[in-house]
DNA sequence: TTGAAAGCGCTAACAC
DNA sequence: GTGTTAGCGCTTTCAA
């Protein structure tokens, strides 16, 4: 089956006997027409089978009604919960969302995120390059909005208070008589540091400080593959606060693997909250970060952009919030 | 910050004293020109951040170097999984993958897939729509790959056999010796009675039968929200099949808080081999579906397809493969 | 080696 | 109500 050449509003018009602005003027449906000249072109459309070509229209009005949305991994839920705020609140408002993945590859990123600022109105960016190799982006000359923060002016910001989220963390194990706690941190990340800060600054109001160790990537293996190491050592941390909740659940296997008790033993929280937290034996203690949320705030501020044909105006700032389970229960107050 | 209107090669053009035939040329590598041509062409275009108007280009070469993927629900693994495969063949050959999330939602399908065709250079497209309703998918004018059968002439397919995927599932509970087994199916789905159809052969091998139950959502909480019911009935299961991975860590999680143990007292299992059921406790046993081998697959098909100018050609089937985990471990085999 | 001009499919301003 | 026409930014003959 070959792909011949679709319809265009010329054929329309022919076959309609009218002239293409009465085509292109019908379809748009923002004028009508006698009767029989409707009815001729809704037969001449129905048998030609046409259809919009979307990019000649927004060759001429400069407007896709679409959006971008950049991931470092779909893989990970806290990204796909991204997506589906920036989904819900775009299709509310009668645009479409497409969403391209980064795969984590810094290389990459600039050249798949100019292919997409080419067919959007905007976009909504989440990176792992360091803020002084991506001021491009304010010059993709479409409204952007990035995850974190970026000083540079036409470039609006959206996330969740990382310091807050550790302090609320630390605050947490320190409150649930833990001693020795480490950070299994992932220090490419934006937020690793915010996160590690807050957990310091927390243990340093009661005169604790914290152990750092890292990993290679924030995903399930990259936290079986860290606790080996962390869980065999001599000192080993009564309470381990990973970079997120992938990274904690991988911990958490290794730790039962090694008949480890959780939460007696060792205490485990992650960040994010994604779905399957709540579902790990013993459910995972995290930090709701608001990804959907984050999702949703991002696009709004990318529609008030488009709107007000402007990208300047407030950032947002989401509150974390402490979500206590558990896998950092007191030691002793359960099996 | 006011968005201008970008430079075009007319701008490009006249800052280098050449016509614009020149600058496209240039840019597009296929002709030299005089040193000192090239040198105004390279200075033009830096000094006035001169970009390619990519949408301009495929308005007349009749290519997007794109593809998209419609995808149920992001926030499945198995989906997410499918985006990975796909896009890591699409970049492999120098083409831009857009994904979009249909939401599960019938209503907007068709028009979100029809926006979508109408940016790329074919798509691959995940549908819970049954099959007489989307016969327009051959009359996108582009190249389709669908997950599934799909009868149409100009449409390909990529799946992963379900009914073996069953057969495999059902004798592997009889070997453990399993005597009521149930199936917590998700009826809307495409591939649930195939997978309900082989568990019910192989038992019917042994002279069993299999208790039916369906789960609103094929989710966590899906899954959580069935097992109530399920699992509070007089006459028990000792095994329970779940549509997916998502639906079973639901059941686990339920059956834990129940006190029921697992699987001494319970079997439970999944389709998918998502990556967190592996780190689930107990490792929850699953069929892979090679959801990764999926997008790659379609990916594969659709590249074909682009080259041949045609949709002719064979559907790929994949084969599952059993991945036992102590979730379904014979009773008594272990704490 | 360079340029003029046609045209991709569509919209919008302006005629009639 | 309906048609003519001039582009949107680019590629691509074809000619010079």
């Amino acid at each position: 089956m070959e792909f011949k050449r679709p319809p265009t509003i010329r054929d329309v018009a022919s076959a309609a006997g009218v002239s293409i602005a009465t085509v292109s003027k019908f379809i748009n449906g923002q004028q009508r027409f006698s009767p029989e000249v409707e009815q001729r072109l809704r037969d001449a459309i129905a048998t030609l089978g046409y259809r919009l070509n979307q990019q000649a229209r927004s060759m001429v009005t400069g407007q896709t009604r679409t959006f971008g949305l950049a991931i470092l991994d779909v893989r990970n839920p806290h990204f796909a919960n991204i997506v589906k705020g920036a989904n819900r609140i775009a299709l509310e408002n009668d645009y479409n969302l497409l969403v391209v993945d980064l795969e984590e590859r810094p290389s990459h990123e600039r050249h798949l995120l100019e292919a997409l600022s080419g067919r959007v109105d905007g976009l909504i960016v989440s990176s792992r390059i360091p803020d002084d190799s991506i001021e491009w982006l304010g010059e993709l000359g479409k409204p952007v909005v990035f995850f974190g923060q970026h000083k540079r002016p036409g470039v609006r910001c959206v996330r969740t208070d990382g310091y807050r989220a550790g302090y609320l963390m630390g605050l947490h194990l320190v409150e649930a008589g833990r001693k020795r706690i480490a950070y299994l941190g992932f220090p490419k990340a934006r937020w690793n540091s915010e996160r590690l800060t807050g957990v310091r600054v927390a243990l340093a109001e009661s005169n604790q400080t914290v152990q750092e160790y890292a990993v290679e990537w924030p995903t399930l293996d990259g936290g079986q593959q860290a606790a080996a190491a962390l869980l065999r050592s001599s000192q080993r941390p009564d309470a381990i606060v990973a970079y997120n909740d992938l990274v904690a659940i991988g911990l958490l296997h290794e730790a039962a693997s090694m008949g480890i008790k959780v939460p007696d033993e060792l205490a485990i929280a992650g960040f994010d909250d994604i779905p399957v937290s709540r579902f790990m034996q013993p459910p995972l203690t995290t930090v709701n970060m608001r990804s959907e949320e984050q999702g949703e705030a991002a696009m709004q501020l990318l529609l008030e952009s488009v709107r007000n044909k402007s990208n300047m105006g407030r950032d947002i700032l989401l509150e974390p919030q402490l979500v206590p389970r558990a896998s950092t229960a007191p030691a002793g107050s359960q099996g």
